[in-house]
DNA sequence: TTTCATTTGTCCGTATGTATT
DNA sequence: AAATACATACGGACAAATGAA
């Protein structure tokens, strides 16, 4: 689902939202990794930093813990 | 000799250059090796993807031809 | 066959500078 | 001035291909 850009929500933050929303409905799990950046910046056609921030997003609300070299993880025990 | 900082090229599209020149001067010969992304990333002082990015160029360029595993080569009837 | 070093290719998170709005 | 987005670059790590021992 590509970002909408009529939208008012700047598409990091609608990119955050999305993942938010799987994170919180169960559909990732804890210890479960996120998709990538590069796969965040394809699937929803945005830069690469855009992805980046997107997820900076979810690791500054605690939501995920990231691991340089292997990705974002859902958090456990949060 | 480094990349220089103060140029208006990227350091990727210098060492491009530099390669470039050295394959139209005849210095490297059809069918002879580059030097490898490793030896560019210590000659010239830059991150290994750097290096990557400007062999990237030559070889869009069809001036050059890599084979993983073995190395990057000046095209032969290029 | 396995092991090892080398090489290309790719990916991660992160940082800086610049252009646009 | 501020927020947003993009290009470039960094170090580190890993996978796959190749050839030699």
């Amino acid at each position: 689902m590509p970002v909408d850009y009529d939208s008012d929500l700047p598409p990091y933050l609608q990119i955050a939202a999305g993942l938010r929303a799987r994170i919180e409905s169960g559909e990732l799990q804890p210890g479960q990794r996120l998709p990538s950046i590069s796969h965040l910046s394809q699937e929803y056609g945005v830069a690469r930093v855009t992805a980046v921030k997107a997820l900076k997003v979810l690791a500054d609300e605690g939501l995920t813990v990231t691991r340089p070299g292997w990705g974002t993880f859902v958090r456990r025990s949060g």
